[in-house]
DNA sequence: CGCGCTTATGTAGCTTGCTAATGTTAGCTT
DNA sequence: AAGCTAACATTAGCAAGCTACATAAGCGCG
């Protein structure tokens, strides 16, 4: 196997087994990776964000985002208020139920984060970062402009 | 953002935006990224495979693959036969018609490889590799063992 | 004012991950 | 031989990606 299609494999191993052993980890709390992700962001948003917004720093799509929102209105930990001004938009705000949860979800992600990767030397682990994202930054490119030239 | 979250958020953003960038190049075929994996791994295992050995490859559980061959099956592509001597076992087949759609498949996950990764300098591509080797098997540790120490 | 473009959100339906539970067959063990 | 356990496949049901379409509101132009 090429060192390319090695990478690519090793890429979606990781990041399988990354989502798998969070969700089990959260399995006790009520909580999946996906919305407790959208915690841990609106949380870092100061509580507060608009649905727009929120989509794009998670890096999914709005219908998708919405189904997230939707499980945690459902369980009390948001709300989606209406924007004065703006009768389209919706902010969501934290309930205070929320911080409880956000706080052990945030412990959950740093532990997981911490035991897997502390014996990755730091400079190694910042060569991939980098490679991470220059990858990133083509495939955006790609995925914009997808016709037409050869990039 | 620490360093550690930073690598993650952008692990899960690049694997999410390369299937959705494959997915797309494979629409008008007929495939999906899960199938054409499939398809592409069984064609490297010489047409055929134990199920169970295919689930592994694909780093899939086996019931997410029942339903990619179940799919594969409908096709056309694939053939489940039974193993002389082992009736609980399947021999997965692929069958003539899936030559040419594994050609295509291969030719597409080959040229987006190409093209996403040809100006990333091997030897940084070499070390993100090793790091994502690492880490998947620190996963793969804590995944099989999360119980009592702390590794 | 109304027509249409854009923006923001929501709905419908598909795919593909997962776990848990169900059968069925094979292989041991007693 | 009967019964327990392990192996292999499947089914059921949930989660979370996506696209395509729908709904509603703001904005601009004639």
């Amino acid at each position: 196997m090429s060192l390319n299609a090695e990478f690519v494999t090793a890429l979606r191993r990781v990041t399988q087994r990354w989502r798998t052993l969070w969700d089990a980890e959260l399995r006790g709390s009520g909580q999946t990776l996906g919305r407790s992700r959208a915690l841990l962001i609106l949380s870092q948003s100061g509580g507060s964000a608009m649905q727009r917004d929120l989509a794009e720093a998670l890096s999914v799509e709005h219908p998708t985002l919405v189904r997230l929102l939707d499980g945690l209105e459902r369980q009390g930990l948001i709300r989606r208020e209406p924007v004065p001004g703006n009768a389209r938009a919706n902010r969501i705000v934290l309930t205070d139920a929320a911080a409880p949860v956000v706080q052990e979800v945030d412990g959950v992600s740093e532990g997981l984060r911490e035991r897997v990767l502390h014996d990755i030397p730091r400079a190694e682990l910042e060569t991939a970062l980098r490679v991470l994202n220059m990858v990133a930054a083509r495939l955006e490119k790609l995925g914009t402009a997808p016709e037409g030239g050869q990039g």
